[in-house]
DNA sequence: ATATTATATCAGTATATAATGATATAATGA
DNA sequence: TCATTATATCATTATATACTGATATAATAT
């Protein structure tokens, strides 16, 4: 095996993972599961606010994740592609599976009571 | 569309996607395909430092996304799961595709010249 | 023209976390 | 025993980023 350090390309991938890595954004791509969206619609559905959803928003274009059109005064939101649900569903697998060692995921131990 | 904001499966989504949400640990992750690993082995193929990696494959762990065996003052870790190379694979096609579009993924604009 | 609505952007703060260097632990070998 | 090797942990620092509240922009409606 030999050494390559960190390629531009793992880079673009973990900023890809970055889009679902918080939950805000993830509770945003799971309500455009259902379809194309408005921001508004995206605050109602989701309990954030204006400001926070948009600028997650911009996160998810920026990553790829989502498409943006415009309408009026509107803007539409919707994923991107396919896969970007095959990766929810293949995690919500995943999860469903080893949830159990998911509790923590800091370098330090999980250490409670 | 009823109004439900971020349930804990959610944070345990984000968190799993967290742990590929970092170069250094794709590297790993990365390093992890070819088979089981001890910890020297890990830090020679991705050049980052023991301390670091250590941290890191402590993340993993947590995160579900690998396991660890010991063997002597040995630590042989592997992908804890054939999911884990599918969210590889599947994200590596994704960035083919979009690539164009995840050189930035903050809140800001791209604003280079 | 003015008000309202939809969205985006800005500045500031707080928190999370990646990396480092030093040290601890523990197994093996001389 | 003592040295070496493999790994984990600790404390610290620096940076990234999630969130908020205020404001800007722009489209529509009255």
């Amino acid at each position: 095996m030999l050494i390559t350090s960190k390629p531009e390309s793992l880079e673009l991938q973990a900023k890809l993972f970055r889009g679902f890595a918080d939950p805000s954004r993830l509770s945003i791509l799971e309500a455009l599961r259902g379809g194309e969206l408005a921001v508004t619609e995206i605050v109602q559905a989701t309990g954030l606010t204006q400001s926070n959803v948009s600028n997650h928003l911009s996160c998810l274009r920026d990553c790829g994740l989502v498409t943006s059109e415009q309408q009026g005064r509107f803007s539409y939101y919707q994923l991107s592609d396919q896969r970007v649900e095959d990766l929810l569903s293949l995690t919500d697998e995943l999860l469903a599976d080893v949830a159990k060692g998911v509790y923590e995921c800091t370098r330090y131990e999980a250490k409670e009571a």
